[in-house]
DNA sequence: GGTGAAATTTTAGGTGC
DNA sequence: GCACCTAAAATTTCACC
């Protein structure tokens, strides 16, 4: 899809506030609010819109907790490795998950409760997949930044 | 503030559609309209919903990169933490920093469009940052997960 | 928490530049 | 492709029970 500046715009300001008025968002972008709202609709149907969502505090939701985890896969078959993407998508207290450089790594970021909840993930979840040659967790004390916006143009 | 079941599913359903209409919403969690509004209102006066936006697909707007990177800071005086922090706040290719566990580590998630513009983003901005002591930066090759949905009850 | 009505916003259509 | 206008439909929002 062919993007413009007026375009970027469009995305920048959307990724700032999803909630954000057709009236308001055109008037931002230069245009009146018909050619806006059929960009913000082509953008939608291209797929770089991906969806829109509500960003919750996760300290006020009792959820302070940001786990990364790297993980080592042993050499295996490509079902043992679906297998493993399915369960990280099904498991929700995986937000994150990362296919890294390298070998068979994945990074997760797991956020929890507390560090029983973290055990409990561990144990009841992670630690009876198959196909694991090793875990590594790192703990997150702070979220310095947790941003939406892509750096476009 | 008090969160009970209902509260919890309209967290749940607005964080997969952020543009739920009141009267979808409320249909879903079994309620009215009217109460359903005012329960979302209060959900966001009280910070547990932070913001709304839109999601974009990183692969789709041309930023198919993420790169990790883990730095360690050298001893030293507040004012630099500080200065280090509204640095990487300022800087739009940082889409996530976390203040790890252990000493002055922090993990950074960094969004690019390839390998050349990261290391244009280490060489103008990340190494010319005062007080690091190293810099380490691994590479991501698929997204497997990415979710904002959060682990309530 | 529910009901109903008013106010605002979204959205589609049509014309001319 | 955009501006402008109009109008219908949907949604939000509020006073009141």
């Amino acid at each position: 899809m062919q993007i413009d500046a007026i375009d970027r715009k469009i995305l920048a300001l959307l990724q700032e506030d999803g909630r954000i008025s057709i009236a308001d968002l055109s008037a931002r972008v230069g245009l009146s609010p018909s050619p806006c709202l059929r960009r913000v609709r082509a953008l939608e149907a291209s797929g770089l819109i991906a969806r829109y969502v509500a960003v919750l505090n996760q300290r006020a939701a009792g959820l302070p907790v940001s786990v990364f985890v790297s993980i080592k896969l042993e050499r295996q078959r490509e079902e043992a490795l679906d297998a493993f993407s399915a369960a990280i998508r099904r498991w929700p207290e995986v937000l994150e998950c990362y296919l890294m450089t390298g070998q068979r790594d994945y990074l997760l970021r797991v956020v929890v409760a507390d560090l029983e909840s973290y055990e409990r993930f561990l144990k009841t979840k992670l630690t009876r997949l198959e196909g694991i040659a090793s875990i590594e967790s790192s703990f997150a004390l702070e979220q310095v930044k947790y941003s939406n916006v892509l750096p476009l143009g």
